[in-house]
RNA sequence: GCCCCCAUGGUCUAGCGGUUAGGACACAGCCCUUUCAAGGCUAUAACAGGGGUUCGAGUCCCCUUGGGGGCACCA
């Protein structure tokens, strides 16, 4: 067993949160508990122009939907907070201060015009964009002076100009960098906010994490953060980058306009959407957890808690995965199948309900075990089964004319078979089976042209649960008067 | 432009020097069947290319190519 794992999903609330975040906070879950760590939810909120207020919130929703539960965090506190870094500033300063004094960092009084310009100039000339250190040996007291008179000052931190710089990612063992193609980065704004790079090190080092579970997007910035714990002296967390989620072609992520265009065909790489969509958290949570991760050449189906058990780093993929729907439908209707009646009943009436149908339970349960195999995602409930709540079908006439047969010949077996049903003392499958097959028979039509009409009568679709068990949960009174109005439909084609 | 990362079928992946390169989704066919599903069976399909190292390379090294990410007083 593993020492006990601090990890912790530190998103920004800047907008939704989407599958790679799921992923991530995924991952941190599965370590917490497989290690008997915690789960720390932190909010990185210093962002104030691309703050958007609603996110915190939903990004709680989401992780309590996929049935993530954190430890510690900003609405449940704990032994290392505050949980927003928008009330940590004091803290990030303090340790900067600490940087400045060490003479690891320094004043900067550059204005951002001159950074621009110069930057644009390295640009032209093709040279790498890096803060060219005007004022990287200004001594300590002129800056403190100057400071203190009022002028604006960034804190930058003092890259080493040589050498090379070593760190080990989980996934892809030892990354080397030169030291001089790293930037002295702004470490604390002008406006006395840290930026990411002091306030997640300096969190991380507060809140004891002991692994960084982030997206693939920080590797270029990581040997910048190695160099920052390493100027502290304080211990380095296990780094664990995850590979980003490309488009379903494999060929580039996928673009804001695509993420949005998704939802067209009932798929949403957000997670707030998801629920809404007919998924289940379980479907969702088995899908992502594969998507750069694996437990052997075989398994494939684990709840949350087989991912608990099983999950490890050393089992993670670092190469990019292209998200896949088809997958994601396929894990959905199989959770969706392994769910009991009662409980799949459950989930399935909300969308019953929305659809304006009046849902009644004990009815409920006796359609769910035949729709069941036959559902995606739970919205497909609506389509399915909406006739069973309907006061009435419009089948069209040209689908109630049975391949093969006029309109007169469909019509008659229409009501040959109302017939039938009409005689029958109960409209159950046990009694209007045999009848209704002796039909078949007696016709010499097929039973995929008798059924056929029989189906599209009295559900109004062509492709339809079983008949016969449909016909006994709508009952015989609705089910004759479907037949009926088919009969009349037909006769007037033909 | 510079830096970093990645590379097994269409997609997700197993493989950690010796395998008939395994599984899953998708696709196709067959079986089952009143439609549609579900299920069962079968088939098609991969080590990006080139150099090394080695008795032996999908596995190790280098180059090329392709893909991805990053270069802000954003995260």
């Amino acid at each position: 067993m593993e020492k006990p794992a601090r990890v912790r999903f530190a998103p920004s609330p800047t907008g939704h949160m989407h599958l790679g975040s799921a992923r991530t906070a995924l991952y941190d879950y599965l370590l917490a508990r497989k290690t008997g760590g915690q789960f720390v939810l932190r909010i990185e909120d210093t962002d104030f122009k691309r703050y958007v207020p609603s996110a915190e919130e939903e990004l709680m929703n989401g992780l309590r939907w996929l049935g993530l539960d954190w430890d510690e965090g900003p609405d449940k506190g704990g032994p290392y907070g505050p949980y927003r870094q928008s009330e940590r500033k004091e803290i990030y300063l303090k340790y900067a201060e600490q940087l400045v004094e060490s003479g690891q960092a320094y004043y900067c009084f550059c204005s951002p015009e001159r950074l621009s310009k110069l930057r644009e100039e390295q640009q032209k000339q093709k040279q790498p964009p890096l803060y060219d250190g005007l004022c990287r040996e200004i001594p300590l007291a002129e800056a403190r002076r100057r400071a203190a008179a009022g002028e604006k000052y960034t804190i930058r931190f003092k890259t080493p100009k040589s050498g090379v710089t070593t760190v080990r990612d989980a996934l892809r063992g030892e990354i080397t960098v030169e030291n001089r193609t790293i930037d002295d980065y702004i470490l604390v704004k002008s406006d006395g906010w840290a930026l990411y790079h002091l306030a997640a090190m300096v969190d991380d080092y507060e809140m004891k994490i002991t692994h960084v579970i982030r997206g693939s997007e920080w590797l270029p910035s990581l040997p910048l953060h190695a160099l920052i714990i390493r100027a502290f002296g304080w211990p380095e967390p296990e780094w664990v980058h995850l590979s980003v989620f490309l488009k379903p072609s494999g060929k580039g992520k996928m673009s804001k306009r695509e993420s949005a265009e998704l939802i067209k065909d009932g798929h949403s790489i957000f997670v707030k959407d998801l629920e809404a969509l007919g998924y289940l958290p379980e479907a969702v949570v088995n899908w992502v957890a594969l998507m750069g991760w694996s437990y052997d050449d075989h398994t494939e189906i684990f709840s949350l808690s087989d991912l608990v058990e099983k999950f490890s780093l050393d089992k993670l993929n670092p190469s990019p995965a292209a998200i896949n729907f088809t997958k994601f439908d396929y894990f959905n209707g199989y959770y969706i199948r392994s769910l009991s009646v009662p409980e799949l009943a459950k989930r399935v009436k909300p969308f019953l309900t929305a659809a304006g149908y009046q849902v009644d339970d004990d009815r409920l349960e006796k359609i769910v075990p035949i729709i069941q195999e036959r559902l995606n995602t739970l919205d497909d409930s609506v389509e399915m089964a909406g006739f069973f709540f309907k006061d009435e079908v419009v089948p069209a006439g040209e689908d109630l004319v049975a391949k093969g047969l006029t309109p007169a010949e469909s019509a008659e077996l229409a009501e040959q078979a109302l017939e039938i049903i009409r005689s029958l003392p109960e409209l159950t499958v046990h009694q209007a089976e045999q009848p209704l097959r002796a039909l078949v028979e007696r016709s010499g039509k097929t039973p995929q042209q008798v059924f056929g009409i029989i189906r599209v009568a009295v559900t109004g679709q062509r492709v339809s649960p079983p008949l016969f068990e449909s016909m006994e949960i709508i009952g015989k009174e609705i089910v004759i008067k479907r037949m009926e109005n088919a009969v009349a439909v037909l006769k007037k084609l033909s």
